[in-house]
Order: structure tokens, then sequence, then C-alpha cells
DNA sequence: TACAATTTGTAACATTTATCACATAGGTGT
DNA sequence: ACACCTATGTGATAAATGTTACAAATTGTA
């Protein structure tokens, strides 16, 4: 088993890092994978060892709004949130990037929380930063327009990749903005024509 | 001492109740005051007694958006959240009808996660719910045009104070749901003429 | 009663966003 | 090269929302 444990969840104790590879098993997604959909039943909290999940908030039409990212030496807070009454997942998580996901069982997750201080001071975190994170979100949709949503939603997409080249389609940022295709090519030629990025076929090459 | 804390909180255990009587201050406010504000220190997880308590999420221009009611037997999830790190708070509390509150330090609401079942299960219990209350937000505002925000507005604040009548100005709701008066006046006369409502001066009464 | 302040109604207009229609460009496979 | 698919560009128009301006109704108060 060549999971690094350690390296990507420092925090963690050594007894705790021991009870997750005695206990949880390891899985591999490819792109495009969704390992958890909207209404299922969530059985495990999910650490992320590699690759790279998006979440996103569904309505029933088919709408699919991007929440956040999901990177190495994360969890996913739902899943922790859902732990103790196993409900069902409010959110679809979509793998972007070839990822190895750890799946600990929920009871272990919960007894952990009374015997680790180290894993109970992690989940706790993961509940914080998330909950910021989604306010961050609601303060961008419920005060901004879309041009000012756009470049937030660029934003953090440069921050999760580390990198100025994003792999993204016009249709794919509509859709995850919940608006149409035409309005995002405007407002993103907009942002071309004041030096803020140059776009390609494909993918947006930002330039600050 | 009149805190009836196993009425209001019947999950918490005995001891935990005499904890909270032996550590925890009262606190009374009246309608109007503000008791958490963004950016400020937190230093109390913060429990409901009495009255009714909204969180809004500011803006840096004064903008004011409704997120949820507090209610009696409720706690603050964000007091919660931040109590680890005393982080500042992400949210605005302001005081709807008069309120008693019980504020709990921060190390106590800390060290009694781990020596008091009936609580660690009350808090995660309260992060949960507000989150899934805050994704709910989130698809209103995100997948929604106004006038079905406005109904979600509204049928939120029916279930809040119980009754079918109310005590909103159009402005009030225009400021928490950041936009403007007369669109409010607008959509509002819309569901009047819906027969879904009836409008008087300060105050909605809702037929359905 | 008279006056002031607040709330609500509404018209006109500007801006933003959504929708429809279609052209153009780039890439893929034959 | 050619056909074909997908992505992007862009104009025209519709619909929703924001803004400005002002009138009317209600309430509180001097």
């Amino acid at each position: 088993m060549n999971r690094d444990l350690k390296k990507l969840f420092p925090s963690f104790s050594n007894a705790l890092v021991e009870e997750i590879d005695a206990n949880a098993i390891d899985r591999a997604f490819v792109a495009g994978d969704v390992i958890m959909r909207t209404g299922q039943y969530i059985k495990n909290t999910v650490l992320v060892l590699s690759g790279s999940i998006k979440i996103y908030r569904e309505d029933d039409d088919g709408g699919e709004f991007f929440m956040y990212y999901l990177q190495p030496g994360q969890a996913c807070a739902i899943s922790m949130i859902c732990a103790t009454k196993s409900e069902t997942s409010q959110i679809m998580a979509k793998v972007v990037e070839d990822a190895e996901l750890v799946m600990v069982p929920l009871p272990l997750m919960d007894k952990w929380m009374m015997q680790h201080r180290s894993w109970y001071e992690f989940v706790i975190d993961t509940y914080r930063s998330r909950f910021e994170e989604v306010l961050e979100v609601v303060n961008s949709i419920a005060f901004r327009a879309m041009d000012e949503r756009l470049e937030f939603y660029l934003k953090r997409h440069q921050e999760a990749c580390g990198c100025m080249d994003l792999k993204l389609s016009h249709q794919e940022i509509a859709t995850e903005l919940n608006t149409s295709r035409e309005v995002i090519s405007r407002l993103l030629k907009k942002l071309e024509q004041r030096g803020a990025l140059k776009l390609h076929r494909n993918h947006i090459e930002l330039l600050k």
C-alpha cells in the first residue's frame, strides 16, 4: 500500500494513521467519474490522496452549480457531516483529474472523533473551512453580477490547478455558473480586451 | 436562574446541563440589537433560550443578505465552528424579537466535546443542519429568479414565526434579498393577484 | 387639524441577462 | 482534400431586473 498519509495529512497522529491503514480502503477513479450523487446514501468519509474533484450543487432540472474543489490532503465535509445520521448526500462530486481516495467507513469516522484528538481537529477544521468557502460562494451569487462572478470563478480554478492555463470550454463555465454559453463568451471577450486573459480553443490563458 | 435548558435542549444530559448552569452566563437582548458583527472576534458559543434572531451575510457595500433564523432550542453554528481557532465571525446576527441567550465561553465548548456525548452530538447536528440550510439558500439564488426566491423567502419566514402574518416592509424584504424595493412591490402585487397573499401596510397576510 | 415621515404604487427608462439564429473557425477521421 | 463535429463569435430580440421619479396612502406627532 503506497499511501503516504503522513505527508498529505501531517496533523494526523501515528496511531490514527495506523488505524486508517488498517481499516480504510483505497479506491481509484478516473476523470469523469461521479463518486457521489445527490440523494445517494453516504457510506464512507472520503480522504483525497491524489487527483482533483469538483463539488456541485444540483437542481431539479439538471443544473450543476460549481461549489468548490476537493484537493489532495483534504476531505469531503459533506461525507463527515452526514456521518452520524447516515443521511443522503446534498451534493454531487465529480472527478476532474484521475484520483485516489481513501474510504473510511462511517462508524469509524464517528468512533475516532472521541479517540483521536488529531482526527477530531481535522474534522472540525474541515467543517469550518468548507462552511466559510460556501459563505464566500453565497456572497458571489447574492451580491455580484455575472462579470464579477466569472472572475471569481476563474480565480478559484486558477488556485486549484496552480497554473495559468485553464482547460475549460465556454459551455462548461456557463453550466457551472448556471447561465448561458453566449453570456460567458461575451464576458470572456471583454476580459480579453481588457488584457486579463487570452482565449484559445478549449482553454483560457490567464495573464495576471 | 430561570433557564429551562432541559425543556429547550432535551437531548442534553443532566451532567451537561449542570455544567452549563455553573459556567455559562445569560444575557438579554432587545429587538434591533446586533449580537455579532462580521469580522468581530468570537468569544462565546451562543444558545438561544427565547426570542428570534436573524443571521445575515454582509458585503463590502453594506448589503445584508438573509441566511437563516436562529430560534429557541438552537445554537449558532458559526460560533461553534470558529471555537477552536477563535476566528472572526463570517456573519452578522440581529435580534428581531427580544431574546435571552446563553453564552458559553469557547474553551468550555471545546472541552465538552470530549466529555459530554450529548454536547458532541448537538454540535455535530447543528453543523449539519445549518450546512444543509445554507446549501438550500445557495440553490435558491443560483438557480431561481427573483419571483421564486421571494416565495422561498416568505415561506421560511412563515415557518420561523409559525403564523400567517409577516411583519415585513417591502424595503426590508428587498434589502434581505439584495434587490430593490420596486421589484419586491411588483412581485408581491403579482402574488396578491394570484391569491397567494394579501398586502397591508407593514405586514403581509399569507393565504395558503 | 396640520404637517412630517414612512410606506406603497406605478410609470418610464436603462441595463443586464436569456434566447434564438446563424456564421465562422478549429480539430478529427476518412 | 473532404465531410463532420464541436467550439466560439456575434447580431437581433425578448425578458427580467435595476434605476429614477413622483404620486398616493397611511401613520405619527406637533
